[in-house]
DNA sequence: CGGTATCCGCCGAGATACTG
DNA sequence: CAGTATCTCGGCGGATACCG
């Protein structure tokens, strides 16, 4: 019997999708760990060990819940380690294990090439914009 | 006059938002690179030019809507060309420009880092399941 | 072949309120 | 202070149909 309705046929290509992504799981490390919020935070921690608040101000556009599940997810990985001290108020610093310090440095360079590169990009899509309006007005001149 | 209204004062965020965005432009552009299907064109691009299709084969579980939409992206950004060659059927090309090249390297390596050190990363997150379920527990017994 | 156009489900992420 | 819990909504991305 042929698998014929669309949600079936949708469920085996997931499913397929699912076993490709477990199976090439550098993938699935790769996409975790080229996301913006991770980059941030691992960037921030650079300098040093920081509270969370500390954090919270030092990466603008972070949102509490952001923040804390960015944590979560490089603190699982072992990338950072998370330490709670006692006390009135509670204190939790983070800082960078030595697997994340060797990703920061990898992250830093693609920080950088961003900064670097960042005027060419700028003006590449000046460029194309101009080219894609010029096109955009051809069209309408063919139209008419 | 003050604006009191909920509606006013996240209109005012999200312009006051937007214009740290634009200012800080190297997030905007860091955004853009650690995208996932980014990540995956650029790197396979680096085995030299394709063409559309063979890009589709080449990277799984990408859809002709994500992978032409990434392609025009990172066009507009100067990262790679686009070369039409009239015939029938037509033929589209697409090639990694020296930038692209340069941004290249960089994701390989970190590419290079998520496969050399996914073991570590398995085991950290096995580790850290496995505290999380025994506070899980030690949690339902403190219920009881 | 190499797209564009359109509809739509779903979930990521912000806002808000509450807790230890 | 450092979170958790819940709701809501925009938009990302998949499916589908159609053009040059």
């Amino acid at each position: 019997m042929a698998t014929s309705t669309a949600a079936e046929r949708r469920a085996e290509e997931r499913r397929a999708y699912d076993a490709f992504l477990s199976e090439c799981a550098s993938h699935n490390l790769l996409d975790q760990i080229s996301n913006k919020w991770v980059t941030l935070v691992i960037s921030a921690l650079g300098e040093g060990p920081k509270r969370y608040s500390d954090l919270a101000r030092a990466i603008p556009g972070v949102s509490q819940k952001m923040l804390t599940q960015t944590l979560r997810i490089i603190e699982r990985d072992g990338l950072v380690t998370r330490t709670v001290t006692a006390a009135v108020p509670v204190r939790v610093d983070y800082a960078l294990t030595d697997l994340g310090d060797s990703l920061r440095a990898l992250l830093g360079k693609v920080k950088c090439w961003a900064e670097e590169h960042m005027d060419f990009v700028y003006l590449a899509r000046e460029a194309y914009d101009a080219r894609e309006e010029q096109t955009a007005v051809a069209a309408l001149n063919r139209k008419s």
